[in-house]
DNA sequence: AGAATGTTAACGAAAAGTGTTTAAGTTACC
DNA sequence: GGTAACTTAAACACTTTTCGTTAACATTCT
């Protein structure tokens, strides 16, 4: 049994980079060029981005597809617009308004400019009401 | 940019699963043997319980060592423990009791044995009050 | 017992990932 | 301009993963 995506390298890279450490200093503790250090860095943020790309998928994959959130909607018109969209197909959204907000601030927050949405977004449903946003 | 984790044959045999088919079946569909289907299937969870532990790791990267479940402590002594020891450095925890010992179990549902704690676990908390366990 | 389903081990070939170095490129700040 | 922080791309050796086969083994249902 392996462990997760990240080498103990990233790891060790990440750790020291959460304290604030510049890639030259970590390259000094850890003995090796800051080049390196810039590319183990950067490869573990993509095994980080992978895991959430799969773990996306595995909740796609007992999800069905709501209803699409267009570009230049308002922040505030998309958690009604949700809840008409489940009511339609008779689940109910597990989250309140706020909630519902929050997690899709959490999940798209680069399609975000103020209350705007930029580009749309596709939105996932499942039986138990769980939303999952694509 | 890269996918996730999983590659399209992994994908293919997952989505079948889903569907309720055999190894067998899908093994006919996409042509190769039913051996083949498991040894893909098996590597795709694989992957995804390495997904789910490399976040696990992102999220004990900004949290601190809490404390320490020893074996043996019941299941329902864990919150006020946990509560108690959040108080002591300052954090509010974010989860009422219920959701306290569910999030725990749904964790670690290796680590119990009736009301009882097997093995010790380790909890992480951060600044939002948040809980890790490993 | 027979049939269907699922799992495991051993092995090979092709593909992908990893750690590194080197070298050239930003970006930003004094 | 110069320097420190950081990014990017190419190339290399090395290791791991993936997909596939075959054959044996376990489980469950009829």
């Amino acid at each position: 049994m392996k462990d997760g995506l990240l080498t103990d390298r990233q790891k060790e890279v990440l750790r020291f980079r959460k304290q604030g450490m510049t890639q030259q200093q970590i390259a000094d503790i850890i003995h090796t060029s800051k080049a390196n250090v810039c590319t183990i860095e950067k490869s573990a943020m993509e095994n980080i981005r992978r895991a959430k790309e799969t773990l996306e998928f595995l909740y796609t994959l007992d999800a069905t597809h709501l209803c699409t959130i267009e570009a230049g909607m308002d922040l505030l018109d998309v958690a009604p617009f949700i809840y008409r969209e489940a009511e339609n197909i008779g689940i109910k959204v597990k989250y309140d308004t706020i909630s519902l907000i929050n997690k899709l601030r959490e999940a798209t927050p680069e399609r975000f400019r103020a209350r705007h949405v930029r580009d749309a977004i596709e939105v996932y449903i499942n039986d138990e009401g769980d939303l999952y946003f694509g």
